[in-house]
DNA sequence: TTGAGGATTCTC
DNA sequence: AGAATCCTCAAA
């Protein structure tokens, strides 16, 4: 017996990102030391045509591993702080991805825990791009890795759960530019999505 | 070389 | 509501 879980064939990702964001969800990122957390918020990104996406005004330093192959991670450092991870979508040159907004910590608790000292519940571990990227010890040296051959051991597997049939679709967040597309999915009435403080609304 | 801004998070 | 914090990029 091997592995259980199989990491997204190349094609998986060689699609719109609009078409790969919501297929995305309920699916698992994971980490050769143990951490696994469920994807359960998403955001689509274009390249050209998306005047909020990195890419948009072309291929720079930055934002190269984008124009490279899809299936790959694209991580981006933003506000000084945080780290964001991204799916690499669509095909060569195209610079689209998928932003992993949120996931739900399945194992390796205590190494995320160990890696997000704020996070006082373990449902604020994973809860926001930075979050998730900072639970999962995602930073620069991750940027390029390839998701499907797991060439730096990290992944994105399935243990069969198929994408919610009724996810919720709404804006973006966050951005300052075509900001009504309806590009972010997330799993309906799931505790681990962004931007929920504990009880207000 | 410089200035402006950012796909956020945390605390007050 | 505001601070933290520094990389990235384009312009000069």
């Amino acid at each position: 017996m091997g592995e259980p879980w199989s990491p997204l064939p190349r094609e998986f990702y060689r699609r719109h990102p609009t078409a790969v964001a919501p297929e995305l969800l309920n699916k698992i990122l994971v980490r050769a030391d143990g951490r696994a957390a469920r994807i359960v918020e998403v955001e689509a990104y274009a390249g050209s045509e998306d005047p909020a996406a990195h890419s948009h005004r072309g291929k720079t330093p930055r934002n190269a591993t984008m124009f490279g192959p899809p299936g790959h991670l694209y991580v981006y450092f933003s506000y000084g702080i945080h780290w964001g991870s991204n799916a690499v979508c669509g095909d060569i040159d195209e610079g689209a991805g998928v932003l992993l907004r949120a996931a739900e910590p399945l194992s390796g608790l205590d190494l995320m825990r160990e890696a997000r000292a704020a996070a006082k519940r373990d449902r604020d571990l994973a809860s926001g791009p930075g979050k998730l990227s900072q639970a999962m010890g995602l930073d620069r040296s991750f940027d390029g890795a390839d998701l499907v051959t797991m060439d730096r051991g990290v992944s994105i597997v399935s243990d069969g759960t198929p994408p919610p049939v009724d996810p919720v679709v709404s804006p973006r967040i966050g951005i300052s530019k075509a900001v009504d597309l309806p590009w972010r999915w997330h799993v309906r009435d799931h505790g681990h999505v962004s931007g929920k403080r504990s009880t207000r609304t």
